[in-house]
DNA sequence: AGCTTATCTGAATATATGTTCATATATTCA
DNA sequence: TGAATATATGAACATATATTCAGATAAGCT
């Protein structure tokens, strides 16, 4: 309703369509920053591999060690450890040194969060 | 404190090692079938790139035509679409047409509830 | 019917990503 | 100290992916 002819938007040669303006300068108005808008996405991306995502799930219960982890997903323990830094550098998830041993446990409430709504969507 | 000795799992060739072989059993009884993992994964995964989730967190608030999210993005309307066609591949928009114009909207209660998570964890 | 607008689709490409292999580091035990 | 265990790291490769470009649909307007 709110233009009903195409119009431009503030650019350098003013060659976009925008059909709703008032929309688009509200979203524009409501969007977080870029920055937090990478950062917000990398934590999605992280959950988003079958073999990341079963790695949390299990640490949501138990805090346990690569080689464990490798047993439980059937893959090298290179690929765990791999994929446990990228959790790590995201502060998602932390480690504690036993002896040679490393237990890996949640280091995030908000991703246990995301995980419980995801299960929510799974079980219906 | 369950083993103190590596172990061996039953496997093909039995070449795994395994530290906590009650953690991993656990770990096993307790996942969600790979199917489940598997649909799950691409739920986060396709939250997890930044122009998708600037995408879905301005369809939180208005629905809005592939014009509009390509004036908002920066990007072009092709791209647009392509990535609205994923969303709406695991049911997480919808669409309906107006004539010409085609207006996208959220679609699933619980991606709502993931991104406010989300939103929840960057605001601090 | 033609013309314009809005969106979609498929091919192409450059880039990102997950895993493996080989090797390095760190800790324990003899 | 040296051997064995647990994990980390870097290079390499095969696959996945986001975007663009060119062309195809589909709806409204004259």
């Amino acid at each position: 309703m709110s233009s009903a002819k195409t119009k431009c938007l503030d650019g350098d040669a003013c060659q976009v369509r925008v059909i709703h303006l008032d929309r688009v300068e509200r979203a524009r108005r409501e969007t977080v920053s870029e920055k937090e808008l990478n950062w917000l996405s990398s934590i999605y991306k992280v959950l988003g591999d079958p073999s990341r995502l079963k790695i949390v799930m299990a640490l949501r219960n138990v805090e346990m060690c690569v080689c464990d982890l490798a047993a439980f997903l059937g893959l090298t323990e290179s690929a765990i450890s791999h994929q446990l830094r990228r959790f790590k550098d995201l502060a998602l998830v932390k480690s504690r040194r036993e002896g040679q041993v490393i237990y890996y446990s949640l280091d995030d409430e908000h991703v246990a969060e995301l995980l419980n709504i995801g299960l929510a969507h799974v079980t219906e």
